[in-house]
DNA sequence: TATTTACCTACCGTGTCAATAGGTTAATTG
DNA sequence: CAATTAACCTATTGACACGGTAGGTAAATA
């Protein structure tokens, strides 16, 4: 189950897509809109600022604005950076196999066709579409 | 991310597919081959009991066994049963759009199509398919 | 200089997860 | 009947993440 964390940064990602061009966008807007606590949505800004999702201009007039345009996003890799994976089980995470079970585990290949096909249904779909 | 109670309660009941038609099959032996504390299979398998996916019997001879053969269960029931849901959001959850922004939130028809796509993987795979 | 806004650290209550401990009931076997 | 086997039940624990709040500092503009 995808935390409020992912869906919320979605949400403030579709925000500022929809306001594209318009420079940047002071985070008390987007929580009006979005009606979610300002104080909560810093936490989340924080981390895609840190991702290399955002930008964040102090000062006045400052706000928030992508760092590229909104069909250049994923929303793979918006939902990978705040869950820290989209792997649907702890043994498939980073890609390495630790689980000393995996050579005869009957469930790998059926977990590992999951999160292929999950990681193919969302860095298919861009920010963009989702904002129009 | 799936949980271990999930993905335990899938291995046993692989397990007991795979000693089908041998009658009862004591948990120790389950814990044994699944390198798995019997103490906390306990807990799993008293669910899975609850759910009508197994039935137990008690004293010398005893143990657990399928309620039906192996091609009747479907891997979505069982992780369904354990997990509560498979819905990848909370407001998916019991087929109920209870959100007030449902009607215009620009996610929900992606998160509905992802749901769509996760319960037709899991309920199309069959217990034996994994078992054999 | 005052205002605006991002940015930072810390904390907290609740709940779930994973697991352990220690017992009681039910059924079979000798 | 007694002993054994195994399911069944209640309670508890430590760790951790989630969702959110509080209060402050730094930076940039008017």
């Amino acid at each position: 189950m995808f935390s409020t964390k992912g869906r919320y940064a979605l949400r403030v990602m579709i925000d500022l897509a929809q306001h594209e061009g318009e420079g940047n966008i002071p985070l008390q807007s987007i929580a009006d809109r979005q009606d979610i606590s300002k104080k909560y949505l810093e936490i989340i800004v924080r981390e895609l600022v840190r991702g290399g999702m955002l930008s964040g201009t102090s000062g006045k007039g400052g706000g928030y604005s992508l760092s590229r345009p909104a069909e250049e996003y994923t929303i793979g890799e918006i939902l990978e950076l705040m869950e820290g994976t989209l792997a649907p089980v702890a043994c498939l995470e980073d890609g390495v196999d630790k689980c000393p079970r995996a050579e005869d585990c009957a469930t790998l290949p059926m977990w590992k066709e999951y999160y292929q096909m999950t990681r193919d249904f969302f860095y298919g779909r861009k920010l963009s579409e989702l904002a129009g």
